[in-house]
DNA sequence: CCGACTTTGAGAATCCGGTCACAAAGTCCT
DNA sequence: AGGACTTTGTGACCGGATTCTCAAAGTCGG
């Protein structure tokens, strides 16, 4: 039945929504009508059985002998990802990373938008980025309580993660995307993710140091740490 | 016995080293000697017992009753994840994203170096970004060659993620890190990782959604896909 | 309206990773 | 030298996620 059901999602399921998300906004523009689980998969990058059980917690959207309608589908999935919704967000610490971010259209395409850029250096207070003025971290709960953000995204050095981290918290941010490199705590009440450069690179190293030296193909495959599925040989 | 052992380490494990060796040199600057896996754990924000077991996946360092002397798995931690070399990597795309890569240090602390910035953008070709020069990617594969490049990042908009990772595999990089927000395919023989910012904060927004609407604390635990742990209570 | 065909949805089996628990191996104090 | 204590290394267990497989449910052409 097509009641939405509220089944626990798994997480490993959670992390592929945006795939099929970005999968379906393609087909939305191209194709009309429907999606076989097949072709999504293909467009995700995963496997068909993968995409049925995934999009089968959400419900049963989907017709036998036809596939998914692609309109339903995407408004199901961002409605389960809460894209309807919009989400302000700070980012603090204005380095190469923190600027570059709040220029990126991207996810100032989808929902997100970066509503504040703070940082503690005095002299970077006031600079201007994208359409926004650095403000003072000190600011910080005003900040996040005046314009509800509920999303704090943390680019600043390692010394200082921890730290700024537990700032956003105490300001009642509710969610963390931790671009430091450096491991931070926070209340089990607060959602944590972190993007790692440096972490990522040197996983790449292992593997190629494995490739280099042994020879065989087909050794390693991605990386489960990833979400992702690894190098499938080109279709 | 302390013989390197040829076993396979697990991708969670591997996944899971940078975080190790990062947390290593921090107690490498501070104390000296030795650390527990406890201790270790704490730093890395995983528990104990997994840090044993990943480390006997490099073999048996550490001593029973002490712990792992600092400088000794450090050096074979590097090792295993090839830090002990230097990888040129070259960088696709200069947008912010690309260009923000360029400037950061932060693994060019580590053994990475951005050796090449490329465009396929004329009007960018010739631009001076650190302390690099934008080249054109139509050389990609020259200076792939002569430079003894690897790794390869691609910091495109989607539209362009595709070709520019076929024109990385043409040119000899065995190892793509993919920016970019679309999904990329290569052949079996070259690693492929990605980061994606938009993804990331959908995953985030989900849960927020879910702490909004259900109450109750700990319903989530951060996310496997982000290789990660999740939020555990302050400590 | 029937039979061939397509594609979903989900049960079962398997794989992989995480956690627990404890013996083994060492240190350190007396 | 011996006993208490610490901490590693690993075997056993458990749970989640992936893959396989196939019945069920639908479409579509004739």
């Amino acid at each position: 039945m097509a009641v939405p059901s509220r089944r626990r999602i798994p997480e490993a399921t959670v992390a592929r929504l945006p795939l099929y998300y970005r999968a379906l906004l393609e087909v939305a523009d191209k194709d009309v009508g429907t999606v076989s689980s097949e072709r999504l998969a293909e467009l995700a990058g995963v496997n068909a059985a993968k995409v049925r059980k995934d999009l089968s917690y959400l419900g049963s959207y989907g017709t036998r002998g036809v596939g998914y309608e692609v309109e339903y589908l995407l408004h199901e999935i961002s409605r389960e990802l809460g894209l309807t919704e919009d989400w302000p967000v700070v980012i603090v610490g204005v380095g190469n990373l923190g600027a570059a971010l709040a220029n990126y259209r991207g996810f100032g395409a989808r929902g997100f938008q970066v509503t504040a850029i703070v940082d503690a250096d005095v002299d970077k207070v006031g600079r201007r980025i994208s359409d926004l003025v650095v403000e003072d971290i000190g600011d910080l709960s005003r900040i996040v309580e005046e314009r509800a953000i509920a999303i704090g995204i943390v680019a600043t050095p390692a010394s200082a993660a921890q730290e700024v981290a537990d700032q956003l918290v105490d300001a009642g941010v509710r969610s963390i995307l931790n671009f430091a490199p450096a491991v931070i705590t926070v209340p089990s009440h607060v959602s944590l993710r972190k993007v790692d450069l440096a972490t990522e690179l040197q996983i790449l190293s292992f593997y190629q140091r494995r490739l280099t030296a042994v020879a065989p193909a087909g050794a390693h495959s991605g990386a489960s740490a990833n979400d992702d599925d690894g190098p499938e040989g080109r279709r």
